[in-house]
Formats: C-alpha cells, structure tokens, sequence
DNA sequence: CCATAAAAAGACCGATTGGTCTTTTTTCAA
DNA sequence: TTGAAAAAAGACCAATCGGTCTTTTTATGG
C-alpha cells in the first residue's frame, strides 16, 4: 500500500469540499474555497488532482454514492415492495438528517446548473437520474412478480412521478427555508404508493 | 419623456441578457457575457445599472413576470376552472415554444442556485413560488364555489403538486435532453386535475 | 540514521473578474 | 446651428480567477 497517503488525501479533499461544491455550485466556487475547506495548499490539492473539473467530477460521484448507499441500505431493511418504494419519500421528508443532502439534492443542484454550461456534469446528472429511474421501475417490476403490487401499475409513470415530485419538492424546501410543501408532497407520494398494494 | 432613451436600452440589457442568466446562472455569466450579449460597453451597461446584482434581479422580475403574464392570457381564455388549471401542465409540456422556458424555469434554475449563495435572488423566487402557489389555491377555491370542482378538494395538497411536479419533470427535461418524463408527469397532471371535477 | 522519493507548501503567472473614471459621441432644446 | 446635457465607449484599476513551478517538509526503505 504504496499510495494510501496521497489518497487519503484525496478523500479529505473530496469530502471536505463537497458540501463546498453542493451550495455554491461549480461556478460559484473557487480553487480558495477549497483551500479553505479542506486547510490544504493550492500545491496539494494540484498534487492529488488535474483540475477543478476533476475535483467536481469525483464530488459529485461521492454525493451520489453517499444518497445511493443511504437509499439501498434503508431498503434493505424493509420486508416488501411497497416499503421499498416508501424509502424515498420517507428519506427525503427527513433531508436534514443527512449531511449529504442537507446542503440540497446533488443531482437537482449538478443538473441545473450544468444542463446548459458544463458538459460534464451534465453527463453525470444524467446517468445518475437514469440510473434513479430504472432502479425504481426494477423495484415496482419486482413487487408486481411477487404479487405485492397491482399488475396493472404502469412502472414507468410510478418512477417518473416519484422522481420528479421528490425533486421539485425538495428545491421549494431549500428556497423556502421551511418543509410545509416537502411534507405535504412527500405525504401524497406515500398515498400513491401505498395504493399500488394489491 | 425625457427618459424614454435610458429607458429603452435598459429594456434592451434586460431582454438580451435574459436568457444568458437563465443558462449560465448569476455566478456563471460575467460583465462580458453582457456586453456580448447586448453589443453594448462597458460603460453603458454600468451606466443604466449599478452592479450586476442589480441587472440579475430586474432579469429575474422580467423572466418571471412573462411566464406570468403568458398563464394569465392563457388563463383568460378558458372556459371553466377545469380548462383554467389544465393551463399550467399544458404550457410546460410544450416549453419549447416559449422562448423565455427554452433556457430553463426562471425560479428553478434561481431558486437552485441562489438558496445558499444570492440572499436577494433567493427571497425572489422564495416570492414568485408563494405567488404562484396561491394563484393556484385561489383558482381550485374559486372553482369549488363555482360547483366546477370536488368540495372536498384539498386546495393547498393540488397546488403543491402541481408546482412540484412541474418543477422537478422540467429539471429532468432540461438535463436530459428530451421530454419523456415530462410528457408522463404531465399527462399525470392532467388526469389528477380532470379528476378533479365534480 | 540517512538518502531518496513522495507530498505539501506557497511564490508566481497570465487571464479574467466586477467595477470606476475619463473621453467621445449622440441627442435635442434654444 | 450650436452648446449643454445625456448616453455610450473604452481605457484603466485592484482583486481574484484557475493553474504552474520551484522550494520545503515529511515519510520511508535500506
């Protein structure tokens, strides 16, 4: 284990800074707000890593994985797929509690700002939705072979509401300062889903 | 009309530099980025403007007020309460013909990126979502003394709904590229308001 | 314990940032 | 037609930007 240093590092960099990248954005944040956030040199950070797209790149991917890993755990725990579905809703209702979202969804804040400026990022917001989207449909598929969900449930319309409620929602929270709309949204999703039970 | 001419070319910075703002964000577009997009110098723009604080936020009011001004037209043009909130879906799901959507929604893409950073950008769209919801509550309620929809409709539950299901499925079309998910959250918009009729 | 390599620090670079200030051009009433 | 005021242009400014390069510090195998 030869360069366990420098990617210890690395990972300082990468988790100090990503909460820097996730509020003020890619181009909101500058090469000092890294410095300052993880106490590094400029030297040092341009040791462990091309450029600031490079830095970005692999803090969005860790804030991905941190949600990801969150949202497979929690599922792991419940007993049937309507509890699965219920994941969503119920983690996003409680954002504050965990860190990596309470500076706002990575995926809404990298795909807003990087759909028109940075290529990039875009990619990524787009795989990552993608991903989003067919890990739910999977979910529904499987709870409707297991006879737990209607048969007839359209997946894809169940998935793309889901997201893009949760989405909407989550950035009327930030705005607002406050959750009367995340709650309320959030509680509509958990009736929608607890009616697909057969 | 003596200002008629100041006037005029702060219009001009104000439509020219609309949608640079709206795709590049206020961190992202730059004094030249405005120069660029109103063939005007420098001096000029700092001459009807005080800072670019001040251009970003006149930019805000006017993206806004014409996305109101375009529901309010369409609003007048219907026939029932019905038809009335049909408008919202129907005008997102063809974004693409309304020049100031092309760059994206005005308050999603502020609302993202000011609710850490831009304190007065941020209580502008904080504004403009509670102006809109509201609108929305006074349609449903206006409609249910009218017997045009269900008494027991819960006003404040459809209009965040609608906003966030708007939101959220136009985020994913932007960062996608296409308007697959939403044509579906769309089209699942029209369907819970039509049930809405009594 | 020391030589060498890895890692971190920070001085330095040209370009760009938001913004000012003086000069030039345009407008328009007398 | 001219002269004063308004408007636009652009030279200029310090600060900051992302990034490089040399120097200093730290870690480590022999």
């Amino acid at each position: 284990m030869k360069t366990t240093k420098s990617e210890n590092t690395k990972r300082l960099i990468i988790e100090k800074t990503a909460p820097v990248f996730n509020t003020k954005g890619y181009a909101g944040t500058s090469i000092n707000d890294l410095m300052d956030a993880t106490g590094l040199s400029k030297g040092c950070i341009y040791g462990n890593f091309q450029n600031k797209d490079e830095i970005a790149l692999s803090v969005f991917d860790h804030n991905f994985g941190k949600v990801t890993q969150h949202m497979k755990e929690r599922i792991l725990a419940t007993e049937n797929s309507i509890e699965r579905l219920l994941v969503y809703p119920q983690t996003y209702k409680n954002y504050f509690r965990y860190p990596y979202l309470q500076a706002g969804c990575p995926i809404l804040n990298t795909a807003t700002e990087a759909d028109d400026t940075h290529a990039k990022l875009k990619e990524r917001a787009q795989k990552a939705l993608g991903l989003w989207k067919t890990a739910i449909v999977n979910q529904i598929k499987r709870g409707i072979e297991r006879k737990e969900i209607k048969e007839d449930t359209d997946a894809t319309e169940i998935s793309v509401i889901m997201i893009s409620m949760i989405e909407g929602a989550f950035m009327q929270a930030k705005v607002n300062n406050h959750m009367t709309e995340l709650k309320i949204a959030m509680s509509f999703l958990e009736k929608l889903i607890k009616n697909l039970k057969v």
